[in-house]
RNA sequence: GGAGGGAUGGCCGAGCGGCUUAAGGCGACGGUUUCGAAAACCGUUGUGUCCUUUGGGCACCGUAGGUUCAAAUCCUACUCCCUCCGCCA
């Protein structure tokens, strides 16, 4: 959520900057900034009528310990009362209206952050194949370790289904990315709930714009969340830290449930696009003075386990049109597949400011004492899937078999190759 | 799913509808004392919001409504936690 004093002291700036997601926010702005005018000329008006009442209504108790009668002065009172409740209601509704509004607005993207992706490096090399690489799907279904059609039968398209050697890598890369963030980027490990509230949802920014992206269970109205971030980041809802504990690195492997509605065509085969992968997500809680420096922290910390893995893949800045709706700066990963030949997202790494803070008051108390709203980031570290699609294709060889990069070997029970079933070697 | 019990400040814990702007204790912080410390004593001790901001007002006792001139206190609904029974990985 924005800081509405923001919009009172300065909505045209605010109208410009959000300008540069591609939308344009003007009459939406102003409609706020009237509700809040009017929203504070009866808020006082109300304060003022209770001020008054209870005032007189501690004179009453006097009075009737006193034993002088007070029906007349009660009389009046009950009008007061009464006008009271009135301006009380309207209050409430301008209220609820502006925060409606305001929960609607994304984040306001960094100065720096300009329209159009940049790619900022390219890291590792492109390996060169004297053969045609398949695309994951291809080889995935040769080597019996992915199986679609299964998947179909069971829950409809878009969804995986690993067997074998398939769902022991899965299981190897997730142990592998956990014990690097816990191990080395000293990381709290959190199993969190995968139906959460759909406060935890406005919480992190998911709702209520994007309701029509989560499945929500028809009983309880839980949402099935879209990335362990909706969970990791609702951790400090409703809470004041102490400068001096952050930042807080939570990482958790969590499966990630999207309906992926409006994308259907996109990316039909494969692992790229399902409505369930799994993730092992960084989130980062810190000062305002940190973020920056979180930010940049976090970002190689996601890379890391693309080197360990030797994974070919570009730095992205992302542009104020593409981001995410609760960020203010991004950066992708996107991994190299040689045998889609295309760059594929594995990673988006982004600094939500105080944005999200907001939303779930959280918020820290410094050596001075004085309160602030937290900082909020996250990054993937990394989408497990798309690696996994990513090592099928980069380790391929020209019999088909996929070399398990040596990382993941003891994770792999020492393993080095996946064979494809009818192979004779 | 059934039956009970509970929710008060950082924590514990009082609180017959008006003398509660929430008692008392613990903790924390500051001070007195001391060579220093402990103890003792004294003091301070939440969050938010609005305004005409050296100041003032309003709100907050799980949440939302209601009754009343007046609600932590009475009424209704809900949420969460605990105990037990049943079912269950």
């Amino acid at each position: 959520m924005l800081d509405i004093n923001e919009i009172r002291k300065n909505s045209s700036g605010v109208i410009t900057i959000l300008a540069k997601r591609g939308e344009d926010f003007s009459d939406k702005i102003g409609q706020i900034k009237k509700m809040d005018s009017l929203w504070r000329s009866d808020l006082l008006e109300m304060e003022e009528i209770r001020r008054e009442k209870n005032t007189v209504s501690e004179e009453i108790g006097k009075l009737k310990r006193e034993g002088t009668d007070t029906s007349e002065i009660i009389a009046q009172m009950q009008e007061v009362s009464l006008r009271e409740k009135e301006i009380k209601k309207k209050v409430d509704e301008t209220r609820a209206a502006i925060d409606r509004e305001m929960l609607m607005l994304p984040n306001l993207p960094e100065d720096s952050v300009t329209a159009g992706n940049k790619i900022v490096r390219e890291e590792g090399e492109k390996k060169k194949y004297d053969f045609e690489v398949l695309p994951h799907w291809e080889a995935g279904k040769i080597l019996k370790i992915i199986d679609f059609e299964k998947a179909a039968v069971l829950s409809g398209s878009q969804f995986p289904l690993l067997c074998g050697e398939g769902a022991l890598l899965e299981r190897a890369l997730i142990s592998f990315m956990l014990d690097v963030h816990i191990e080395q980027h000293g990381y709290l490990e959190i199993m969190p709930p995968y139906l959460v509230r759909e406060e935890s949802m406005i919480g992190s920014g998911q709702f209520p714009k994007f309701s029509e992206e989560s499945y929500v269970t028809v009983k309880d109205g839980l949402s099935l969340i879209p990335t362990a971030e909706v969970p990791l980041v609702n951790m400090v809802r409703e809470t004041i830290l102490s400068a001096d504990e952050l930042p807080l690195k939570y990482t958790a492997f969590t499966s990630c449930f999207r309906r992926e509605a409006g994308s259907y065509g996109q990316d039909t085969k494969g692992l790229i696009r399902n409505h369930q992968f799994n993730k092992v997500e960084l989130v980062n809680i810190t000062t305002r003075e940190d973020s920056s420096r979180a930010h940049s922290e976090l970002l190689a910390e996601s890379e890391k386990i693309l080197k360990l893995l030797q994974l070919p893949y570009r730095v992205l800045e992302l542009g104020s049109d593409d981001m995410g709706f609760a960020a203010a700066k991004t950066y992708d990963l996107e991994v190299w597949m040689p045998g889609e030949k295309k760059w594929r997202e594995v990673s988006s790494c982004s600094n939500c400011l105080d944005f999200q803070a907001r939303r779930i008051n959280a918020r820290y108390r410094t050596a001075e004492g004085e309160i602030n709203y937290a900082h909020t980031l996250n990054s993937s570290g990394l989408a497990v899937g798309r690696i996994f699609a990513a090592i099928v294709e980069n380790f391929q060889t020209g019999e088909i078999n996929v070399k398990i990069p040596e990382v993941l070997q003891p994770y792999m029970k020492g393993r080095k190759i996946i064979k494809r079933p009818d192979s004779t070697g």
